[in-house]
DNA sequence: TCTGGGGTCCTAGGACCC
DNA sequence: TCTGGGGTCCTAGGACCC
């Protein structure tokens, strides 16, 4: 028989995945109730479809797909601009009323949740079928918000069962039924595994989900690394994914990077962008009490191709200030008169604890202390009254100039810019420049 | 398939030390 | 000087995620 997805290695739990359904979209939906019913799609601001509610889906609207498209295939629709703080919002109630349910809620994105269930039934006095429709009819009836359940054995079967239908579903996966969601699932639609490890897959002639879950543990460990064993084993229905509570706290890399339109090829401009992609990535480090030892900037052009340099700080910093000169000097390894750009973006990494900051002798404490406590006052200032209440005049095309050199010989971030690197480029699809000083 | 603006983790190999 | 064995840290690159 098939019952081999029965958990054998421990108590078997019971995880639910929930996901939101056309969340942005939704979300407006719910703030405007005029717009019920009809097609709505948010992403107004960038030219594409971030988001079309299921009214806009069901009239071939699809995300990423350019505006001036959408008109044609659906001119009644209502393009909106993404608000993510109101979306936040939701997601954070959202979280609540999964919280009054079970104590153990992962916030895994802005609009999907992991909830470990397990043992919840006694206290509940039903089956975990009923839990998961109690908790959706509860944000239907409090936030106006549709959303879709799976519940199964592991986080990987959680999610299979959340998407299996949509919107507004629930599906439970019992380990007797495991195979039969595997069998018609293509094995590149399981979470975790992407377009090159199901070409590698394929290869050997395993297509589906349950393909691959039949394959015998000797295969996998010889050729997949740890991730894909560990979704062999989920599909399996070992649950090796715990539910993690602790909502985050730290990053390893903070990014910033702003597509405008139309391109550019104005010097002070760019600058002006690139400086601003800097204080907000720099802003958000700061409210984590972060500094960045390594900083990645890179300049896109038209058609997204692009070059980026990594800049490596003596000593790590979260203070734009410190900041500008070895940026300008980035900036002037990468940027082309001729060219037209689209984008700028800037990469906080190497991100180290304040607390944890040691000063070498040769660092001006009195001076980094004084920087610390103006930093501290732009970021309150900047909290009561909106962000960018206060600026550094170098994301000011205007002042640019005037800023640069009045900075100049003040600026006790002692020397920095390193190079360099193939590194990066991959993810950021862009050739790094060597630059040696 | 990419769009766009965020992120993560894993692995192999080199540098350096004993 | 070379050989060898072992450990640790760092980096670059790869693959995926929402």
């Amino acid at each position: 028989m098939d019952n081999q997805f029965i958990s054998l290695s421990s108590w078997p739990r019971a995880i639910l995945h929930l996901d939101a359904d056309a969340f942005f979209a939704s979300c407006e939906q719910a703030v405007h109730p005029e717009l019920r019913g009809r097609p709505v799609i948010t992403g107004k601001e960038r030219g594409i479809v971030a988001a079309a509610s299921y009214e806009a889906k069901a009239r071939g609207v699809q995300r990423g797909v350019r505006l001036s498209d959408v008109k044609k295939i659906c001119p009644d629709a209502v393009i909106l601009p993404s608000d993510y703080e109101t979306y936040s919002l939701f997601s954070v109630r959202m979280f609540e009323i999964l919280r009054r349910f079970s104590p153990d809620v992962e916030e895994y994105s802005i609009d999907e949740a992991f909830v470990d269930l397990t043992g919840l039934r006694r206290s509940f006095h039903g089956p975990y079928e009923e839990i998961a429709e109690k908790m959706q009819k509860t944000i239907q009836q409090e936030l106006g918000l549709s959303v879709s359940v799976g519940v199964s054995l592991s986080k990987v079967l959680a999610k299979i069962g959340s998407k299996h239908r949509k919107p507004h579903g629930i599906t439970m996966i019992p380990g007797r039924e495991v195979h039969l969601f595997l069998e018609k699932l293509p094995v590149e639609k399981v979470w975790g595994i992407g377009p090159n490890t199901a070409a590698f897959l394929n290869k050997r002639g395993i297509t589906t989900a349950l393909q691959f879950a039949r394959k015998d543990g000797a295969f996998v460990k010889k050729h997949l690394s740890k991730p894909y064993q560990e979704i062999w084993n989920e599909l399996n229905g070992r649950s090796v994914y715990p539910v993690t509570t602790e909502t985050k706290n730290s990053y390893q890399s903070i990014s910033k990077a702003k597509t405008f339109t139309p391109a550019s090829s104005d010097e002070t401009f760019v600058f002006a962008q690139l400086a601003k992609n800097l204080e907000n990535a720099c802003i958000k480090a700061r409210r984590y009490r972060l500094a960045a030892s390594r900083i990645v900037i890179f300049l896109r052009k038209q058609d997204f191709t692009g070059s980026g340099v990594e800049l490596r700080l003596t000593r790590p910093t979260a203070y734009p200030v410190e900041l500008f000169e070895l940026l300008r000097e980035g900036f002037g390894h990468l940027y082309r008169p001729t060219s037209l750009y689209r984008q700028t973006g800037v990469v906080l990494a190497g991100l180290v604890e304040e607390k944890c900051l040691q000063y070498s002798l040769f660092d001006d404490t009195t001076k980094i202390e004084k920087m610390a406590k103006i930093y501290e006052s732009v970021d309150r200032i900047s909290q009561k009254f909106g962000k960018h209440t206060i600026q550094h005049a170098a994301s000011l095309p205007t002042k640019l100039q005037a800023q640069h050199e009045g900075a100049r010989g003040d600026i006790p971030v002692r020397r920095a810019i390193l190079f360099k690197g193939e590194n990066k480029r991959q993810r950021l699809k862009l050739p790094m420049l060597h630059v040696k000083v």
